[in-house]
DNA sequence: CGATTCACTTGACAGTGTTAGGTAATAAAT
DNA sequence: ATTTATTACCTAACACTGTCAAGTGAATCG
């Protein structure tokens, strides 16, 4: 057994030492494979490129991720955790109601500014996640997801949406896709001349609106749509 | 030149059975990439599978495609032709919104029972097409597309759309940008624990009427909402 | 009959993700 | 202090991919 904690200070520095600069390569291919996703696209991307990027063998990869599937899934998680801290940002406006259109706004946004990553995180299907209850691993979407349910459920407690959308999980469903069709179909078919799409951020608003316009109880200051 | 038409009945009938066949081994070899892709996705299949799959060489593909891509692309045609045509058929219900709420299912339809088909055809960004005005080869979802918006452009006509939805490229970008992220979210969350998506066929009539309720002008036998 | 065409095959090339086995430096054990 | 074990990394290779240059052999043409 020689994973007794080491007790003379300069072993243990040395050790420290040792496992901080395991945990530095292992960043620097984060942050290299990252790098060449978002510019070429992952099926662009080699094992062989990512290593001669920081000055590695493409095996040297493996002896810190599982496989190329690992290594992205690794980085979909770190971005997850960014585009819901994003999302929760958001946070603050007291009206349920402009908070989701604000959240549509910036998922669009995020999409359109990051498309590679967009399709990373949102048009590649993810391997098979540990499914156990107590999962350790933190599921990826959760946090924004579950901050856009209750958002849409704060709404339905003011009693603001009617009947068919008052379950949070659909009308979250129908604004999610929504916006991820709008990413997405831009995505492509922006340059398709027949279909002559317009930019999604030109026509969130609109989305929203009609969304909300469906799925809000005719309150009497909403009524009269200008 | 031995490119000139022959006269013989002989030699006619000669040359005309060496076309069929070359014809013939062509669709088996549509017809093998098909079942192939939609079984595996197209990531998955092989020339090589290909061609063992009609009992002949992987380069023998190559006599009657430039690529994989132009393989991939003649299917895409071929199915986009067969996806106007279904939408098409809808074609004779008389009010145009209730077409569209018709075309929306027919499309969901197609995305939960094709879902590999699905992915060819609009998730995957086609390469470049030829961009000349007068292009011979009709653009892929043109005839699709364009019902789409001559739906929208009827209900236009007659009044019943609010203003910012009057353009009738907007209201169709925010349809199929509904059903395409209905679909699309399906497909790659289908099976996530935590989001719990709802079937989108389930949910497509409730995202048709919410988009259709901002959209349709508060006409007098409207408004009051069942 | 000789020449030509052409659908198809053979054999290869460069590239991919991935792995078995080796190396050399460090840490632990005796 | 010498030996053993660990391990971060490398070398060399495997099996696989899409693709192509060169060849084959049968049908067609002159």
């Amino acid at each position: 057994m020689s994973l007794s904690a080491p007790t003379d200070p300069i072993r243990m520095a040395s050790l420290a030492r040792r496992e901080r600069q395991k945990a530095e390569t292992r960043q620097a291919i984060l942050d290299a494979a990252r790098a060449l996703f978002v510019e070429h696209g992952v099926a662009a991307t080699t094992m062989r490129g990512i290593a001669a990027a920081i000055g590695y063998t493409p095996t040297a990869i493996y002896h810190h991720f599982r496989d190329k599937e690992a290594l992205l899934l690794e980085l979909c998680l770190e971005d997850f955790g960014a585009m819901a801290r994003a999302l929760h940002a958001i946070g603050t406006i007291p009206d349920p109601i402009e908070r989701l259109r604000q959240m549509a706004h910036a998922y669009v946004g995020f999409a359109v500014a990051n498309p590679q990553q967009y399709r990373l995180l949102f048009m590649t299907e993810l391997p098979d996640f540990p499914l156990e209850p107590g999962s350790p691993v933190p599921y990826p979407g959760e946090g924004a997801y579950r901050f856009l349910v209750d958002t849409v459920a704060e709404a339905a407690a003011q009693q603001r949406l009617r009947a068919p959308y008052e379950d949070p999980a659909v009308l979250a469903q129908l604004l999610w896709s929504g916006v991820h069709g709008l990413a997405t179909l831009w995505f492509t078919h922006f340059k398709d001349p027949l279909v002559q799409l317009r930019h999604p951020s030109a026509v969130v608003d609109a989305m929203c609106d009609a969304l909300m316009c469906g799925a809000l109880r005719p309150a009497p200051q909403e009524v009269g749509f200008p």
